[in-house]
DNA sequence: TTGAAAGCGCTAACAG
DNA sequence: CTGTTAGCGCTTTCAA
């Protein structure tokens, strides 16, 4: 159990009596090997207590069995229930492929345009699965410019070489404003959150349509956008209460704004759904527990860190000759706040 | 932008009229180069988009910086919160200081002896993280054997070459028994969990001791082991309230069975905490939002996973002379469930 | 301050 | 079924 020098290819080939390539040969099971060639080395490999170096495997055969995922950077990333999910479908997938994660951070907001793409020539991974980017950000495009595997997660692009998993957000975002007015609700206000995300833009283009729809209208004053959390949320949401006509349902972009916004209304002393509802998206962990629990639109969101893996395992196989573009879709969980 | 053959380090090198040798030490800041040379490899470079290749630079210098941290090989791993908030502290401080984090999938049950060690020898990672592991698990032997630079996270081992970041445990369950006492309970049960989890036994183990110390007998049919989880101590912990006398209180060795108890108390009818007190460890992000609220024991969960993450680093800077055994402190967050 | 040579440990491609 | 050759792209070591 001491220090020992390393033991590589060479020394197993030299005690078996054959050459190294039949020993990586049998490592990775390509090409032939005599059984009882097989059997020597193997017995040699287990004696030495030989580990291939996964490095210099890599370096010769160009492929890492890595995959990269995106993270933003910012502390508490993978507090975020969402963001965990995404990534335990995207794990389990890939795991069960022999595929290890690689957690990459960057900054949703800013970066060169080839950033990604640096990232990828470095060759610390094989392809990538792009976690809250944000529309249109140029290091998509530089990706799927220079043809490089990758699969957007919730997030919707149409273009060449684009692919992504994505919710439909538009009939989630139709199904909550239905409720509301099969409810009796009008006095309807919506929470978009940051609209540099493709959902929250999704979401507010879809709040806007079906609200005309139900000849509703949107009234400017109970709209509100910006990068919001829960915490945000909570201070925003202040001025939706404070006017004389106050609204009778506030829709949210995801839960953890609705989170905040349901703190707001406790606070003002008003009744939850009584004289304001309120609708959430996403499903997140919490939704459930909360007091009153959180009716919400829930998307599957492991899912879509699953199926992002699957494809981008396509991608890595070249099994994808069509674009790959999904839109999961998604429910109404009707709970106690709406 | 379009495909274009790998730029190397010799390109670089040819261009600027130097050797890849002056190249490379510009690269990385060690040994000289002079101004006016370092300049022209820093226009070339930019020009070529040259992006270094990270895995023949790890082959090379046998450094891959990267952090290796396990995580439970089960699906919805990251879902737990309480893992996601290590990892997310582990994530936050490797980030900071420029590794990389590798996620390594294993099974906390079995496993062969070297197999930490295996990984590490295929160069995968610097070093590594271990989460969830079990008490006296020997693939933590051997990695300390053969002085792998490794830190345990929310484990206790004091063994030579064996680093942990944990939490005092007994000092929890003290305060948590304690307080049930102060409140007049007497009838205390525990839900212990999996006992080959080195804070379950602990915990297990103070509790026993701290109702000793207050007079207590330990009712054996009051205390249920075994791999809980919510759903499981939900089913589990029907046998606590099918006696002629049950428990006034119930403790347990996490938040998530507490969930688990607390549905099964209410679904019985009783009271929380009027009937029945009910008392978690960790405060996970859903604490504080069931209800009722959840009185609880808690950890500094991201800061473990950020001390584990220092550790290690000053590990790999060999600037370790002694064992890391650090025990943080817990405090009781007292809500509306106890 | 710079360069030449010699690997790091493995696999692709081809030949036998 | 097996071996030879020639790298993969970088850094270490030593010499200049």
């Amino acid at each position: 159990m001491k220090k020992q020098r390393k033991i590589t290819i060479a020394d197993i080939a030299r005690e078996a009596g054959v050459s190294a390539m039949t020993v990586s040969r049998y490592l990775n099971g390509k090409g032939p090997v005599a059984a009882s060639t097989a059997e020597r080395i193997k017995a040699i490999i287990e004696r030495l207590q030989y580990n291939p170096n996964w490095l210099a495997r890599s370096l010769s055969s160009k492929k890492s069995m890595i995959i990269g995922v995106t993270i933003p950077r910012i502390e508490h990333a993978l507090l975020d229930n969402y963001i965990a999910q995404i990534l335990s479908g995207v794990t389990d997938v890939a795991l069960q492929n022999d595929y290890r994660i690689m957690l990459l951070p960057f900054n949703p907001e800013h970066g060169t345009d080839n950033e990604f793409s640096n990232w990828y020539h470095s060759k610390m991974f094989d392809g990538l699965i792009l976690l809250k980017t944000m529309h249109r950000d140029p290091r998509i495009k530089s990706l799927a410019e220079q043809k490089i595997p990758f699969v957007l997660a919730n997030h919707k692009y149409y273009a060449p070489d684009v692919h992504f998993i994505d919710v439909n957000n538009k009939l989630g975002i139709r199904l909550a404003v239905e409720y509301l007015v099969e409810k009796g609700r009008s006095r309807i206000a919506f929470v978009a959150g940051d609209l540099r995300e493709t959902n929250a833009r999704d979401r507010w283009n879809a709040f806007c349509k079906t609200m005309q729809e139900q000849n509703l209208t949107v009234n400017k004053e109970w709209v509100m956008h910006g990068q919001f959390n829960q915490e945000i949320a909570y201070r925003e949401s202040e001025k939706l209460f404070r006017a004389k006509t106050i609204p009778d349902a506030v829709v949210c972009s995801d839960d953890y704004m609705a989170l905040g916004v349901i703190r707001r209304i406790k606070e003002r002393g008003l009744r939850i759904p009584d004289d304001v509802a309120v609708i959430g998206f996403d499903d997140i962990e919490i939704a459930a527990y909360i007091q009153p629990a959180l009716t919400t639109v829930r998307q599957p969101i492991e899912k879509i860190g699953r199926l992002a893996a699957e494809s981008l395992l396509k991608l890595l196989n070249g099994k994808a000759d069509q674009p790959i573009r999904r839109l999961l879709s998604v429910q109404l969980i009707k709970r106690e706040s709406a």
